[in-house]
DNA sequence: ACGATATGAATGAATG
DNA sequence: CATTCATTCATATCGT
């Protein structure tokens, strides 16, 4: 996944989508980026992984939806359906990646993910790990935050999204190794089938209780 | 590809690629990631190309490919997301440079071609067909696969001008469709569920948010 | 060695 | 929710 994570298109929280004279791009290709499609820059791929692993949130509501992309809006232009997109892309390639490397005949039963006490940066699992941390994504700052104290607990610490102010105190909840956030979470590549993460009951998922509760160990 | 053709010698069936297959490796002393991304042996491209062409395999299906990947280890080590991707890439690039040839007799259909890059796709190595004949089905001789000539060579003569409208104009409005919802939950903050009112929208679409874009109807 | 090309990998966006 | 398409990045390989 962001295996190499080739952000860099910034956006300012503001909402300059084209500026086309920062120029302060690495250099490697272009800086005009008024494609239609998003790209979202670090931090809001480290937030909404913080989300989906460490809040469990897998397919949120339009309520939740618009207050998602609201809080990412700080960090770089976004709409909701790039939310919706992203949770969506994200859970059917997890699953996906499972289909391939595991038999058909091994549907039922399968390991509980475990509850991590703190977050596996660094699994070998194969040699042949798609992992290529050799590229260094210019994290603009914040680096090596590395909280592993209580992730996923449900003591509800992490997030403060407010409902109607999008400033909001988010603090980046130290969820995960911020810069290595990206590379961390392509641990369970298509080989390695568990997620680091534990993916403890959205405390924050009205669907969850009144609607039942889907699959979502897993 | 076919004018490619690299030919990079065929690693034991059992053992990764040294990194070394051409000699001097970039030396991968300290960094273990040598194996950056997989390097298909010519009995994999061959079987692969096999399927692909003879057997008309265009998209896999997990459980397919689950076999197929299975069967391709003979002959060196592979991984099921490889065999995904080699099938969605090599029918994306074909069709991609179908659609250049193939300019639909110069309609007014615009097509959004344009490259910011510089690199365009100025590749003339396969002008007219990209095929018909390019490929030759020498019997694998070990898979019985059932090679049958050119069957599936073209077989797909369809062209490629099924859907080609994305350019599209996603209109930037966005969230304010939903946000109705969402002036009203804020009341509670996000925390508290509300369960009277929670289950307003279930599943939804980002539609909802861009709000028409795709007409295709007609 | 370098630059161009080919192609593996990744992911946003859509559709069924 | 699964599948697919398009686009782009990264890199292996080849040509000069």
């Amino acid at each position: 996944m962001e295996t190499h994570q080739q952000q860099q298109n910034q956006q300012a929280p503001n909402d300059i989508q084209d500026s086309s004279s920062g120029g302060s791009g690495k250099g490697s290709f272009l800086c005009r980026q008024s494609s239609t499609r998003w790209t979202p820059t670090t931090d809001q791929i480290r937030i909404l992984k913080d989300l989906y692993y460490n809040n469990g949130v897998r397919s949120p509501s339009a309520d939740q939806i618009q207050r998602i992309s609201a809080r990412l809006r700080q960090y770089g232009k976004i709409e909701g359906k790039n939310v919706f997109y992203w949770f969506q892309n994200h859970k059917a390639r997890e699953r996906q990646k499972k289909r391939f490397n595991t038999s058909t005949t091994d549907h039922h039963h399968h390991v509980p993910l475990q509850r991590p006490t703190n977050i596996t940066l660094a699994n070998n699992k194969f040699p042949t790990n798609i992992n290529s941390g050799c590229y260094s994504p210019s994290s603009p700052s914040s680096t090596g935050v590395l909280t592993v104290g209580q992730i996923g607990n449900n003591g509800y610490g992490s997030i403060t999204m407010e409902k109607s102010f999008r400033d909001c105190s988010i603090s980046a909840c130290g969820s995960s190794t911020a810069s290595a956030s990206e590379s961390l979470s392509h641990n369970f590549g298509w080989v390695g089938i568990d997620p680091a993460y534990s993916s403890s009951y959205a405390f924050f998922e009205p669907k969850r209780f009144i609607d039942g509760i889907h699959e979502e160990g897993q």
